[in-house]
DNA sequence: ATGGTAGCGCTGCTA
């Protein structure tokens, strides 16, 4: 089964691009974020067209999640729930079961500054996102949680490490917070099969940088023990950040066995 | 070179 996560930046603009990637990459299950789009404007048919069973998250205009299947879609579920949600209106989180796996597709807010009210409720999502598959899930589950993570865990996850400092995305308290997770039980199955450098998801659109390799690796799959031990393969797919109208993020493909 | 681009939607915000 091929598990897969992309930060569309819009899927109105995107559409095309995503249903060409769908047709060459042949994912069983998307994870999308920042489709930018109300549910009403969720092209649900485009995807039936191609295959996909879809479910969407949004609020339109900013965030909104989304996940597609061509193996079944059950047990659908958005948000927190009864946790109280520091970003409560937005849509960042969506969950259904595909495939025998649980799958989680999750867009952490940005945070923007460091010491802004934006970045502390960063962190507070980030801990309801803990509190959420606590409650929520189990260790054992084969549970796949995929998104835009805002985070990068570690220095070989950015380009320069000096250029980050002091801004979000590489503090001690973002990483603390994606650690927990992982300590709750889960693993970044990319990192387990990649050890490098400049390995990145994002780069921002401004001052060329993505032809200059200034990027971030961002986008995560965290993956509980018993899903990690089927992983045979993962690829982030640069050439979907080429051309014309790309997203600032590249798509990633995880490949589980059976 | 003290910046830059993209998307939303119509003025400036968000990333």
């Amino acid at each position: 089964m091929r598990i897969t996560t992309w930060n569309v930046n819009s899927l109105k603009v995107r559409l095309p691009r995503v249903e060409e990637w769908l047709q060459y990459a042949q994912p069983d299950v998307v994870c999308l974020q920042e489709t930018k789009l109300s549910d009403s404007a969720f092209p649900q048919l485009a995807f039936s067209a191609l295959g996909y069973e879809s479910v969407h998250y949004g609020q339109g205009r900013w965030n909104g999640v989304a996940i597609l299947s061509r193996v079944g879609i059950e047990d659908v579920s958005h948000g927190f729930g009864d946790i109280d949600d520091p970003y409560a209106g937005d849509a960042r989180l969506l969950a259904a079961t595909t495939g025998g796996v649980r799958v989680v597709s999750a867009y952490v807010p940005n945070g923007r500054a460091v010491g802004t009210e934006f970045y502390d409720r960063k962190l507070a999502w980030l801990g309801c996102l803990h509190d959420w598959l606590t409650t929520h899930a189990d260790p054992s589950d084969d549970l796949a949680l995929l998104g835009d993570f805002n985070v990068a865990p570690e220095g070989r996850d950015v380009w320069d490490p000096k250029a980050f400092e002091g801004s979000t995305h590489v503090t001690e308290p973002e990483r603390a917070a994606l650690t927990r997770l992982r300590e709750w039980g889960l693993v970044d199955v990319f990192r387990r099969l990649y050890s490098q450098e400049r390995l990145f998801t994002y780069w921002d659109y401004r001052a060329g940088d993505f032809h200059e390799g200034r990027g971030m690796r961002i986008d995560l799959a965290y993956m509980t023990k018993p899903l990690a031990e089927r992983v045979r393969f993962a690829l982030i797919d640069r050439n979907a950040r080429k051309g014309k109208q790309p997203s600032d993020h590249a798509p990633m493909l995880i490949d589980l066995e059976a």
